[in-house]
DNA sequence: ATACAATATCAATAAGTATTGATATAATTA
DNA sequence: TAATTATATCAATACTTATTGATATTGTAT
């Protein structure tokens, strides 16, 4: 029996997307990135003060963040300010749901 | 303002269970193979020959897919047929959810 | 018992990615 | 303008994980 799915070009470069998506949350500490960012916009001192992690670390997981769409950031002072966006969150989540 | 999340052991042990699952359907392949399922059940050397993967890298996909629990396989004469553990899936589903 | 087909395992290597340390940039204040 | 604070960048290293090639195991049929 021929499989409906994986046999395109489409599904196929949606099967890439998604697994971007995936490969870019799977990581622990930007999931608790996510996990923070899910109550409440914050700067990025609050973060890498927060988890308790290293300031350059967590400047490079939000930049990974941003790059892909996940997180959107603007200046306030000194300070810069991340948050979810979260419709696009919604359409790769949406995506996923096709493939699980 | 105290964040809610990412603050209590608990927490944390889903963040890094939601992870592992993550990581392991973040893999490319993996996620085809995964695909292929949701529409059948599948014997290990039909999967590795619609994919055009070697037979010994889709059947190690497919032991970290089981191990973790997401599938289920069972033998049937020389064949093994790989099924979705599609109980296991929603409930990580469900925990995603709650970091996204 | 022997041969064959399907699947699994294992060691070695390749590839990708997180982390660290050092330093740069940008905005603010004195 | 100089100093300070917050954030970003970059090169080097450490880790993790996918892939490959060779071989073992298991079930079936002759």
């Amino acid at each position: 029996m021929k499989p409906k799915c994986c046999n395109n070009k489409k599904s196929l470069a949606e099967i890439s997307q998604v697994a971007d998506f995936l490969k870019i949350i799977s990581e622990e500490n930007r999931l608790k990135i996510f996990c923070l960012l899910k109550e409440n916009e914050r700067c990025v001192c609050d973060i890498w003060q927060y988890l308790g992690l290293a300031q350059n670390l967590v400047s490079h997981h939000l930049k990974v963040l941003k790059d892909f769409g996940l997180l959107a950031a603007r200046q306030e002072g000194l300070k810069v300010i991340y948050s979810i966006n979260k419709k696009v969150v919604k359409k790769y989540l949406k995506l996923l749901n096709r493939f699980l």
